[in-house]
DNA sequence: TGTACATCAGTGAACGCGCGTTCACTGATGTAC
DNA sequence: TGTACATCAGTGAACGCGCGTTCACTGATGTAC
């Protein structure tokens, strides 16, 4: 898109695009072993430059490990917004809303289970990732999250007055619920079957609605 | 209370009790850091001794690390354990039920606000913890631990009719609610005032009860 | 089109750090006679 | 009560490791004239 339209994507200066590089070296690394698996040395290593190269594109290592946690906060945002695809609208509202919360929660487990690395590199002490819905300034800018994510989710089911607190103290109870379960699959319970894991997934996503709304039986006066 | 009853605990050999001073030491650590601060050459050094002296008395780091662990959940289970006694029946058994898993719930997260570093701890990837109740050998010899306490509660519950799943699934959601609230009130939420998180904590813990109970209504009834 | 120069992305070597762990040892305690 | 000896808790020095970061540098690219 610059001088050079023949080159598939401009086959550049040097290395190329060593700061991307970099950047999924360090996904690579988190992928297998969690935030403190991030090292520069090694991230330098495998994209084959010598370590103080990195320097030329991060100030210093947490640089590196930020971006590193934004893209698994995209890839956790994907797997949710992939699981909410599959909904299937049925007309009623307040199911939907209910299935749709459900969905959210789901993706957020499984992705946790499938990439327990980015997962834990995804909020660094949890901190950074509230920012992003809040942050006003940032919001053109800011990527769809997350949180972004549940927040929409809780919102339909605010709509059809079906939740039992306002729904920032719901999205809170809600992120912890899904957070909490899926730190205890990959911990405690780590030795459960495929099945087993599954039920404590479907449980759990229940839970958290039924904690989150309010007696549901008068919803079906649609 | 061996040949010296004169000695308030025995002067003792060489230094003393340095397996103890060695894990108190760790504590503190822990206390101030984490997990990952709980480090060999360290601990040694705080007490006043080579970093090989550590070696007479743990066959590794990890063994250290291990019990301070240990050492973590007992503390947590006797928080947890104080705001149970903070109790006061009432008669009404639902009701009691209610209120001593509110206080369980209330204690842990506390705890976790009061003690970051040592809560940090006590779950290492949060395994060996589910262990504690399961292991029936080991009944006699572990301590009641915060999963025991937590089960004894939900017991309770399940005693009164008001529980929406089997005992052990309850356990595990709860467990989910506390421990994700935790850690998004020690992270992303750090910056809150008192009173904000206590409301926080007041309605998590309300969340949680609602998640795990049948409809309370008929409970007026006694 | 060609040359001189500034810019900037990378290199290679080295620094200091604190760690876990091992070695051969020393010196204090307990025990047998 | 006294001596000889085994036991065991600790010492001191050293190892190798991988890390983050800095230094002075080189060589490729872009730009001005």
């Amino acid at each position: 898109m610059d001088s050079a339209p023949t080159a598939p994507e401009r086959a550049a200066y040097h290395h190329g695009n060593l700061r991307e590089a970099l950047v999924q070296a360090g996904v690579e690394l988190a992928r297998a072993g969690g935030p403190s698996t991030i090292v520069l040395r090694e991230t330098a290593r495998r994209v084959g430059v010598s370590p103080n190269a990195a320097y030329r594109h991060f100030s210093a290592l947490p640089d590196l490990v930020d971006e590193v946690a934004r893209e698994a906060r995209r890839h956790l945002a994907e797997a949710m917004d992939a699981e909410l695809s599959r909904c299937e609208a049925t007309g009623d509202a307040r199911a939907d809303a209910v299935s749709r919360l459900t969905a959210v929660g789901r993706g957020y487990i499984r992705y946790a289970l499938a990439e327990p690395g980015l997962f834990a590199t995804a909020f660094p002490n949890c901190q950074a990732e509230i920012a992003e819905p809040v942050d006003p300034a940032s919001t053109a800018a800011a990527r769809r999250g997350p949180f972004t994510i549940l927040q929409e989710t809780l919102t339909a089911l605010d709509g059809a007055h079906l939740l039992a607190d306002p729904a920032e103290t719901a999205a809170l109870n809600a992120w912890a619920g899904v957070h909490g379960l899926s730190l205890l699959l990959l911990g405690p319970l780590a030795g459960l079957s495929g099945e087993e894991r599954e039920a404590a997934i479907a449980h759990g996503v229940a839970f958290v609605v039924r904690g989150l709304t309010v007696d549901a039986a008068p919803a079906v006066t649609t």
